[in-house]
DNA sequence: GCACTGTTTGACTGGTCAATCAATAAATCT
DNA sequence: AGATTTATTGATTGACCAGTCAAACAGTGC
């Protein structure tokens, strides 16, 4: 039948690898579009302009990860187990990427002149926050929705790190990391 | 004697606020001249490109950072205190706000293509790492560079987030979280 | 073979912007 | 005062790029 969704999803995984590549918010629909093979017209002809075609991107991105944070809670049946599920599907391999990561510190700064970004960033903050209070809640009670914030933060905070010095430093497993504060917090409970 | 410095720190405030305001390095330098009160011919005169525009900015940004730093641990006596300067100076009056934090972003992304920015990032990260271990290293031995690198990240992060969402949500003090991690991490501690 | 529909492109446009330059004004020096 | 350097700008250039358009192309049904 139609060829639209095969194309849709080249432009899509070539505007990731571009963002990753150059890093900016500035890659050309032009750059986009050659590495995907295809006329930069067709990208237009496709997603409209240029912003809706990093938003589809960015959708693109956060429905992975949610698949991925789905399929980790699903085998889990305490709440420690699920804390440890949504903690690890943060930076699972196909999440905890160069370019994937490049792509999300971008749809942050897109975020500042686009209400779109802005609102689907909002859901991705809730959709995490709310996850992990709810897992949080049989172990730290009331203090919660604090815990989770900081846990949501420090893991925003590592994908800022690898965002230029990549996975190498042995280690550093930023996982680990989470896991490590989710422990200490717990263990420091009244 | 010579204008010089005036109009470059005049240039190097429009572009934070421009900055801030836009939200992209997209900003021209039209616009930032403009912001300053004088010609774009006049920003190039001074800093050359507009990447080096960007770069002075930024290490304007992170001197004042320093200071505030350096003042903070001046009158702290304990290592704890030290460490409530640092985490404190974070989020200090200048450093903790909007187009300061819009500039942090973008800085980022900058580093993506320029060594120059990549190497001041790496600075920061320095400086922040090493204080923070030198501090841990008296309450938490061995755990201190890995409680730092948590403590960081976290610092980070919660920069991130308050990007888009301003500190209004009362309770929220980004300072208190770190605190609290920092807390929960001592106590934690076999 | 023809009409119809979706796909894809090359060529074009209008606008924007970094960077340059020649020229003027103001300060500094001798 | 004359010479020299510094500050500052308006005008311009050359490149680039988002977005448009009309036309070519391929498949599908009749």
């Amino acid at each position: 039948m139609t060829a639209q969704p095969e194309r849709k999803a080249q432009l899509i995984d070539a505007t990731i690898q571009e963002l990753g590549a150059t890093g900016s918010l500035s890659v050309t629909v032009g750059q986009i579009a050659r590495r995907a093979g295809v006329s930069s017209a067709l990208a237009f002809h496709y997603f409209g302009d240029k912003d809706r075609l990093f938003l589809a991107a960015m959708r693109h991105i956060l429905a992975v990860y949610g698949a991925e944070v789905r399929a980790a809670l699903k085998e889990a049946d305490s709440p420690r187990a699920r804390l440890d599920g949504t903690i690890r599907a943060s930076f699972s391999e196909t999440s905890f990427r160069h370019d994937v990561i490049a792509a999300w510190l971008n749809f942050y700064v897109l975020a500042h002149r686009s209400d779109e970004a802005r609102r689907l960033l909002g859901v991705y903050h809730r959709r995490l926050h709310a996850n992990l209070v709810h897992d949080l809640r049989p172990l730290a009670g009331p203090r919660a929705p604090e815990i989770a914030r900081r846990l949501a933060a420090l893991i925003d905070g590592l994908y800022l790190r690898f965002v230029h010095f990549p996975r190498d430093e042995a280690e550093d497993s930023a996982s680990a990391h989470v896991l490590a504060a989710l422990d200490a917090e717990l263990k420091a409970l009244p």
